[in-house]
DNA sequence: AGTTATCCTTGATACAGATCAAACCGCTAC
DNA sequence: GTAGCGGTTTGATCTGTATCAAGGATAACT
């Protein structure tokens, strides 16, 4: 079935569905049929990790389709989840030789890859490409500070409520609403995860997920289909600035 | 003083002591006399808050002298450090209009600054500008996420050997060791802005100092002046892979 | 239908770090 | 001198989250 995937992405960059986002965003009709020279796909199933820290790295890539986690593992085995990322996010660094994170495909994943040598000499010709990478590698920064954030400071029931803020936010974006207002999605990390991305322990993470479900704030059906009836009070509960950032 | 100082500061970028290492490190002769042109200096007493998240920026700059952090503020007065701005680092964003976090000196501090507006007009006429803005904001985002390791799984003895680390093995750049191999600094912070560093309070920072002292780890005149009798003692306790990823 | 595996929930208990409180140190100012 | 003050230490207690342990739900396999 990754097959199956592999082939049914489209090989065309006007047609891909992250050519807006990506790093190619810019990228004017010449520069995309030149990118598309060095370009190849890679599929990957669920659960597999792609990249090992400490691997050599001779590509980098854009994420497709599908989710991936960037996580960093101490020697006795305590994880912390570092990057999400999702379709148009970049992995890999131009300039270094070694991966630094393990990379692990949280859903089947479909990466378009550029074998690393040609892709940074093209960065060296083309500003557009390294234009939109800085703008990237800027918004990956204020996450990961936002992230800091939560990590540091806030208590396992607000970094629940942060998470599925992140997530539903995101997926809000893509009309996943029902007729009054209320916002569905389904969760594409198990509680493992969510724990490793939160700095928690699964069993904490079950239980707050639990409080948030009484407290109804959230409503769910099975483990990973959740509703959020009200998403203002889904941000009440985040602990953030009521205005979001928003200001301006 | 801030008067003294900045006069004291080389106008001539040539002289600069951050000439190798800031976003102009990359720039050609004729390159640095355009941004001399646009650039200007700025010094700040310790204590001060030069930025105000939320602030209209309408301008950009480099640390040349002193020390300064970024912070995060919760509504409740919750404080997370997201970032810890040396020489050579850059301050704000191209491309965005307000400033997302506070930024405090926290050491009497000299700044280069340059108009937001004719710096992107030179970023977009100057690869080089653009290119090292992007492999400085890579490797803040590597800091940010290593930093995200600590808050998110680090005990607080952990936090606290991994600060004093990082400290020890930036200062041990600038040759203050002594005789044997010892390694002695001054602390940039207090005791409250390393508990804002590391997601603690400042009476756990003070206890884990402390113990830290009792253990034989590190020796301590006065509350600021530490000494690292053993580097590779204080890295074990620090909970990182030994070899500290210089793999390769 | 039963077996196994994976993921999740819930309970009991332990402990690291927070919180509350008091006192100390090294200053500078009068 | 001593009063005041910011930064720091130390003690007593509390609490949120981890840890240890057991059991439930769901799906896939035989």
């Amino acid at each position: 079935m990754a097959h199956h995937d592999l082939h049914s992405v489209v090989h065309d960059c006007g047609n891909c569905p992250i050519r807006h986002r990506a790093v190619c965003a810019r990228c004017e009709a010449d520069e995309l049929l030149k990118l598309e020279q060095i370009k190849y796909y890679r599929s990957y199933q669920a659960g597999q990790t792609l990249i090992w820290s400490g691997d050599r790295m001779d590509f980098v890539a854009s994420v497709v389709t599908g989710i991936a986690t960037l996580t960093q593992t101490m020697e006795d085995g305590r994880r912390q989840m570092v990057g999400l990322l999702l379709p148009s996010d970049f992995v890999g660094r131009p300039g270094r030789a070694t991966a630094a994170y393990d990379v692990t495909a949280t859903t089947d994943l479909v990466m378009c890859c550029f074998r690393k040598k040609p892709f940074e000499e093209m960065m060296a010709a083309t500003p557009h490409i390294a234009q939109r990478l800085l703008e990237m590698t800027l918004d990956e920064l204020d996450a990961a500070r936002e992230w800091m954030l939560l990590l540091g400071r806030k208590t396992a029931r607000e970094k629940i409520a942060s998470l599925l803020a992140i997530i539903a936010r995101r997926d809000a974006g893509l009309k996943l609403r029902t007729a009054k207002g209320s916002i569905v999605f389904d969760l594409p990390l198990t509680r493992e995860e969510m724990a490793d991305y939160l700095g928690l322990t699964l069993e904490t993470v079950s239980r707050q997920v639990s409080a948030l479900k009484r407290d109804g704030v959230i409503g769910l059906e099975g483990k990973r289909h959740i509703l959020v009836p009200d998403f203002d009070r889904l941000m009440e509960e985040t602990g953030d600035d009521s205005d979001g950032g928003m200001l301006v």
